[in-house]
DNA sequence: AGATAAACGAGACGGTACGTCCTGTCTTGTG
DNA sequence: CACAAGACAGGACGTACCGTCTCGTTTATCT
């Protein structure tokens, strides 16, 4: 394991800056490590030593930017879910966010120990985030008890996550509220 | 456009077959077109001459072994949904069928077009039997006449998606059994 | 062996046209088989059924256009000598003329019966014409008798294919008439 | 421009001998980068990056095993000249020697920039140290002032190269006598 | 006037090599 | 000793032609 403490964080950062900046305007096939390099002004090896692939060095730039999850807790299920999802609809609908989750999808899918990086840095935080927001409604009897806590949140961002990565349908603020429905009737008491 | 009509049938047989071997033995990584033509025995250019990308031999490769989707209809919607959801959930479980959806998830993710293709010719027409099942449950009176049955479609494989792609959780039948009965009472009169 | 009766003439006169003007156009590396037959609007086959090689089609080409040798005599052995050389130093330095017979030296290198064929064909009557004029002239005691005619006639388009071809020198009028006075120096009596 | 400093000395000479291995075995249409890479263990791009064309590839082989020109001056221009022109003639008929020749010439013929370089790093020493031997030969007397001593260089080579490429004759000891014989007879006072 | 058989245009085919690109490792100086 | 620079072996990419091989469709003889 390399000594940490040498790290020129000037280099490490224009890597991730690069990344991002690439990510940003190019198609995923062109984010390569040497593109990365070249655009951070920096040797490949640098990023070689650093990080073992290509996804990492993406997960750990889209990460940095990353902000804290706050989830609304106004004490109307309805209302807060309602805006979470149709923030979250609206966040896939959206082509540049879209493309950076296209990248680390695919990076993902070949990869199993990024996978788990990305599950549990970037995703885990916010689906715990309304897992919790739905136990709070549940202990306030908006929910029923027999409720599983971990589906119900799956029940909401499956079925986004789904149609769009498969295209199947439009990512409307109707679709959202459609959603919401479906999803608070699953879950009532 | 070529004519379609000189088409070679032996060697686009032995593309597929050689592209459907390679995907069961191999990691995806290897999986190029030069294996591919190599163990077609088959020249490159007559992959390039008939397929755009790999991608798409694969996909082709996939459909033709497909079979047509039959949906039980017992006339009871629990019965019938659980047995789909624990088939579905199996299957995804299944490293070998995985490794398949992986590959060609990868392809969709990089190629707007494969995309399409892959949903019209493999998605659909599981998602339209499934939604033409619940539309026969709608009239018996057995969901509510308020329910979005696209939405309830994905309601359930968008989770079972999910689940699978992000590794939030184990595809097992106890997952399956308790999305089946959130689902149920999303769309219960 | 095809039945040369069938020969389509057409095609025949397309093909060697097509060669010829892809020859002045363009480098040798693009007059390739397809390029003449797709030029000649011509299957690539009735190109092979009819010739062996590219350079069998470039030789009939070429060949086609040519004119009979045809050398001067006065009397003046060295007034001859002089138009003869000034004529072929000036060919060889025309580049149009040049760059086909670059194409075909490429050709006779690579393929042995081509080269007897261009030498049989298209060199050996232009050299046997030039001998026959030293011929007279020995007869006319204008060349001592020890003197080699085929070393003689080598003498004079030896040093310009020479020349042409390795490029040492300028081909120029005042090279040719300084290569007349040594060819004469050699055989006078 | 690549920093010639960090050039791999173990896969130049790896490639060169490869390339040399290659022309003294096979056909020349089988001297082809890929073969030369895959003989010398080195990737192509290697090849690619220092030199341009396969032709100057062939050609630093070649160059690198020359040794250096010496040719006899016994104070006997006409023994000296028969040595040399009997020894040329050997080497041009020697079918191992020639055939690399052939392959040379056949670059220089698709690509001017080679043709200077074999010239220049080839040919001139050779002809130049002819050159000085009959210039030496002058300042004796021996031969008369009015000879151009590049003509005469010519003399000698240009038959000798136009009867081997164009095969109008033998390449026999006898035929570099007569050669001899006429080319004095051109320069003699 | 058919019949028939070769030549024809078109272009797919199995191959080979091309020249480019990227990977992940290794090497060479610089700070 | 981390760094930039970039050479290196390897290997896939997608393209261009090779020479062979069907396809149907003209033609040109020969019944």
């Amino acid at each position: 394991m390399p000594a940490a403490a040498r790290r020129n964080e000037q280099s490490r950062r224009a890597i991730l800056d690069a990344a991002l900046a690439l990510l940003a305007e190019t198609d995923y096939a062109k984010v390569t490590i040497e593109a990365i390099a070249a655009r951070a002004g920096v040797g490949k090896q640098t990023i070689y030593r650093w990080w073992r692939r290509k996804g990492e060095v993406v997960l750990e730039a889209l990460t940095r930017q990353q902000t804290p999850v706050v989830l609304p807790d106004s004490g109307d299920l309805e209302a807060d879910l309602r805006e979470l999802v149709r923030a979250t609809v609206a966040e896939f609908a959206d082509p540049r966010l879209s493309a950076t989750t296209r990248a680390l999808t695919v990076e993902m899918l070949s990869d199993d120990d990024l996978a788990g990086q990305v599950r549990d840095r970037l995703l885990r935080p916010q689906l715990e985030a309304v897992r919790d927001r739905l136990a709070a409604a549940r202990e306030r009897g908006q929910i029923r008890t027999g409720a599983d806590l971990d589906v119900a949140v799956e029940l909401i961002f499956g079925p986004i996550f789904h149609r769009w990565q498969l295209r199947t349908g439009p990512l409307t603020e109707e679709y959202a509220d459609a959603l919401v429905d479906h999803v608070l009737a699953a879950v009532r008491p």
